[in-house]
DNA sequence: CTCTAGACTTGAAGTTAATCCC
DNA sequence: GGGATTAACTTCAAGTCTAGAG
């Protein structure tokens, strides 16, 4: 490869410049802009709760928590209104547009009576969690979602087709149909994240509601309105100059310094295009898939520009919303960029960077691949500081004293608390004290040395002088900026983590039979390479060493990859970053493949449904499976070893994971991924109700519920009923539409900020579905009360400021401060001034504090990194004029760069 | 079919950089 | 200006799902 050479030198130097020219208008408002945001976040908060409402992808609306949790907050509980029992829609108060309220009242089905959410006793801790979470106790939380039913007997088993590809918009509008018209019976649910600990928390169950219109409210949007150019715009930029010059490399990710507006775009289109396009093995070479079924072949621009139809989407206009009135232009914001050929510049074989579809499983996924391989962690450095044994000074050599560390670094974490991991760890340690070595047992050791001689490390570290820590950054960068990159057909994409994963002591989530183990260091010949045949074979960093073994298969991504010391059935991989072409083509596809179940799940909710209460036991096993995961978008649960915590997923769920409660409710308690907790109480239909009692019947509390069912068995089975089905698709779709149709409902115009917290909101409402938490951060508790004190200081002064007002209008002085000090005197006007502005401080921080006790076990990142469709937020951001820097960071730019030039009138 | 190796996605926690707030 | 908060970014564990062997 001649190329190589070439490229070497321009990537790192050129390659940022020229792409910069790249770039496109989005401009200015980054920074800034952030500022906005955060402030903007507040309000969402509180805008959130109010919007319980929403409603399943089924179409049942659903509120979110209606719970608040919040202890200590004053005022909540009585305010939340959510909380009722109702659910809520009209609930809010303020907030969701008025649009929302227009739903029906959920109320209005028959069965499960309305109250019956409420219902829910307040602790939730019912059900007996058999797991809690581990480390923090309270950790866990209970969410409930919302959900929907369907319904519909419709029966074919295939589903019916529908408009089967993705961008016919078609589809759009009939999944919309979809959900309404199921219907029926209802249930719906409720869900609502709560802590555990917080004690009346629950989530309610809600009941269905009527179908109504509500989905078709979703749907509604966009109109028509503006076309906007935005395509053309967006294309047209980029590239330029650069092409011309260097030809051979483009690259992908973002350099680290440049300017990401630009570059994103730029690249993404770049990679977008490519990866659309061709359909790979163009190269004569590859044989290719034939089948791939066509990768959408051509045009990248179609998805995105015009699938959807404008038909579709108007259903309903919503009102006031949309009218906004920008519609003219829209599509400014967002800009995308393109690089008008930049694809021809490619022309050499690299140019192709074809993506070919990672999915296809045959497939080829690259044509010439090089990179440097991997960066290892320095050898370990001994720094001598003793710990004691029996109150004694111990001798260790470096090899003991480097495991005993890895041990003092964590004494103040919550594994010490774990039986399981201190005698994993000293079960390893030993192996290296040796037999006769004077320490004889744990108990007797007493790390705390090493951990203050870290403590004090640290100390330093943070100590330094910001010249001195940019100078160790820059240093650092310079080490592993080789190891960054890699070309891949041609192109330079970033590498995802190239940084061999430093020895340290197992950190399992959840119960892990193996946690506190001691990972050992990884040593090259531990390592296996994988890079293209002509290309240069990475030099082993470590003299003396060679990799294990160096292989050139162009059907994987992974650039290297080594066996998992603590499971060495498994692999640790390098891959490039999410930003690389290769990534964002596969993760278009998965978004193409949620979309396209839109138009069959009509079809496959007809055909489970009328499986309920099929004769044969396996047919209603995977029909109340599947409706599961469709309607809590449960994961599919895989088997699990026994070396590994114990959670479960739909497949595995234990006949004690799900109480019936008469006459229909479900309740959920179970530890799902990461030990993660998920409660939920759900309203189903009598049929599933009825199966799930029969498939307990005559089991222990751990049994399998679904003891004729296995993952494979259930994606086989989806598979029938769409090519290329799985359970993790209905998550993906899920959440999307669920996105999709919040931002239609929600969405009214308004300041930016208030545009960003509607999006924040529908965010939120696909955490809770998908289950996303995290933990409450040690100093919440902290931060609440201090604002509470804020609130009690302000409220204090205000009383004053009220009393010096009454006397000001009788023209007497102000009373002494609370200080003692005479206050001067102010006008009743200066004085009423006061009193408004710290009236406006007071509602300010509580909001805040309600929305940090609504967000504190809430993750919002998760679904926004993983499924929620960009090209919806980026439609949203054109239409509604929002810079879509507000909604992505850059690192989200980069990843979704193949999202950017989607038409504003594009839905899920 | 079942079992398992293999490959890749998803996820929360940890770390670091950027901002906020006094 | 500097500690406290947040948001961004990194890390690596833990899932999902496929393909091939037996």
């Amino acid at each position: 490869m001649a190329v190589e050479a070439f490229a070497k030198k321009n990537l790192m130097d050129d390659m940022d410049e020229d792409d910069m020219p790249l770039v496109f208008k989005r401009s200015s408002t980054t920074s800034k802009q952030n500022q906005s945001n955060q402030s903007s976040q507040k309000q969402d908060a509180r805008s959130v709760r109010q919007v319980s409402d929403v409603r399943s992808p089924n179409g049942q609306s659903s509120s979110a928590h209606k719970v608040k949790t919040a202890p200590s907050s004053r005022e909540s509980p009585a305010v939340s209104p959510f909380t009722g029992p109702k659910v809520s829609p009209s609930s809010g108060r303020t907030s969701p547009a008025p649009s929302s309220r227009t739903f029906p009242a959920p109320s209005s089905r028959k069965s499960p009576a309305p109250s019956s959410r409420t219902s829910p006793a307040p602790n939730s801790r019912t059900s007996p969690a058999p797991n809690s979470r581990p480390s923090s106790s309270v950790g866990n939380q209970a969410k409930n979602v919302n959900q929907r039913l369907n319904i519909a007997p419709k029966e074919s088993k295939q589903a019916v087709e529908p408009k089967s590809e993705p961008n016919d918009d078609a589809e759009d509008s009939e999944d919309d149909k979809i959900l309404s018209a199921r219907i029926p019976s209802g249930l719906s649910k409720s869900n609502s994240i709560h802590a555990n600990k917080v004690p009346g928390t629950w989530a309610s169950v809600q009941k269905a509601r009527p179908p109504k219109k509500e989905d078709s409210d979703d749907e509604i949007l966009l109109a028509s309105r503006f076309q906007m150019k935005s395509n053309a715009g967006a294309s047209t930029s980029k590239l330029s100059n650069s092409e011309e010059v260097k030809p051979k490399i483009r690259q992908n990710g973002l350099p680290s310094t440049t300017v990401l507006s630009k570059r994103p775009l730029g690249e993404v289109k770049s990679a977008a295009q490519t990866s659309v396009k061709k359909p790979r093995l163009s190269d004569a070479s590859t044989p290719v898939s034939s089948k791939q079924t066509s990768v959408k072949t051509e045009k990248k621009t179609e998805d995105d520009e015009d699938d959807v139809p404008i038909s579709q989407r108007i259903k309903k206009a919503v009102a006031s919303t949309s009218k906004v009135p920008s519609a003219k232009k829209t599509t400014k914001v967002v800009s995308s960029s393109m690089k008008k050929s930049k694809k021809k510049l490619k022309n050499s074989k690299y140019s192709k960077s074809s993506k070919l579809q990672p999915s296809s499983g045959d497939g080829q996924k690259w044509t010439t691949l090089e990179h440097s391989g991997v960066i290892f962690p320095p050898p370990y450095k001994p720094h001598g500081v003793k710990m004691l044994y029996k109150g004694k000074l111990v001798d260790l050599t470096p090899e003991q004293e480097e495991v005993a560390t890895m041990y003092a670094v964590m004494l103040e974490t919550d594994y010490m608390s774990k039986q399981q991991f201190k005698e994993n760890f000293w079960n390893d340690w030993r192996k290296i004290l040796g037999k006769n070595h004077v320490i004889q047992n744990l108990g007797d050791c007493d790390f705390t040395p090493i951990y203050e001689w870290h403590q004090r490390e640290k100390e330093k570290k943070k100590q330094m002088s910001s010249e001195e820590k940019k100078a160790l950054r820059e240093e650092k960068l310079k080490q592993e900026e080789k190891y960054m990159w890699a070309i891949v057909d041609g192109v330079k994409e970033k590498v995802g983590n190239f940084r061999v994963e430093p020895p340290g002591l197992f950190r399992g989530r959840g119960e892990h039979p193996k946690m506190g183990k001691l990972k050992r260091r990884i040593r090259p010949n531990d390592i296996t390479i994988n890079i293209g045949k002509g290309a240069p074979i990475p030099e082993c960093p470590i003299p003396g060493q060679r990799w294990k073994e160096v292989r050139h298969d162009d059907t994987v991504t992974w650039l290297a990859f080594w066996n998992d010391p603590i499971n060495p059935r498994e692999f640790k991989y390098v891959f490039l970053a999410a930003s690389s072409s290769l990534k964002g083509q596969s993760d278009k596809e998965k978004y193409e493949k949620a979309r396209r179940l839109k138009g069959y799940i009509e079809g496959i909710r007809s055909a489970y449904t009328k499986d309920f209460t099929s004769s044969d036991p396996v047919k209603r096993q995977i029909a109340v499976a599947t409706y599961l995961i469709d309607k809590l978008a449960l994961r599919a649960g895989n088997e699990k070893d026994d070396d590994e915590a114990d959670t479960v997923g739909c497949c595995t769920l234990k006949v004690e994971n799900v109480q019936p409660v008469p006459p229909n409710i479900l309740k959920f308690d179970f530890l799902g991924k990461d030990s993660i907790r998920y409660q939920n109480e759900v309203a189903v239909y009598e049929p599933v109700f009825k199966a799930i009692q029969k498939f307990r019947s005559g089991k222990k509390g751990g049994d399998d519920l679904f003891d004729k069912l296995d993952t494979s068995k259930l994606n086989a089975h989806l598979k029938e009923l769409m090519p290329g089905l799985t359970a993790k698709v209905f998550r993906t779709y899920n959440a999307s539409v669920t996105l999709d149709q919040q931002l239609s409902k929600l969405t009214q115009g308004g300041e930016l900020h208030e545009k960003v917290a509607v999006y924040n909101l529908a965010n939120k409402e696909v955490a809770i579905i998908c289950n996303h938490q995290r933990s409450v951060s040690k100093s919440h508790s902290v931060q609440i009360s201090k604002l509470n004190e804020k609130i009690d200081e302000l409220k204090a002064l205000l009383e004053e400021f009220k009393v010096d007002l009454a006397r000001a209008k009788k023209g007497k002085p102000p009373v002494k401060g609370a200080d003692g000090k005479t206050k001067r005197t102010l006008t009743s006007e200066a004085l009423q001034k006061k009193i408004d502005q710290t009236n406006v401080k007071i509602e300010s921080i509580e909001r805040q504090i309600e929305t940090k006790e609504d967000l504190k076990t809430v993750a919002l990142g998760t679904s926004k990194i993983n499924y929620l469709d960009p090209r919806i937020t980026v439609a949203w951001c054109k239409r509604h004029e929002v810079p879509i820097e507000k909604m992505f960071n850059k690192s989200l730019l980069a990843k979704f760069a193949w999202a950017m030039d989607v038409e504003p009138t594009f839905t899920f």
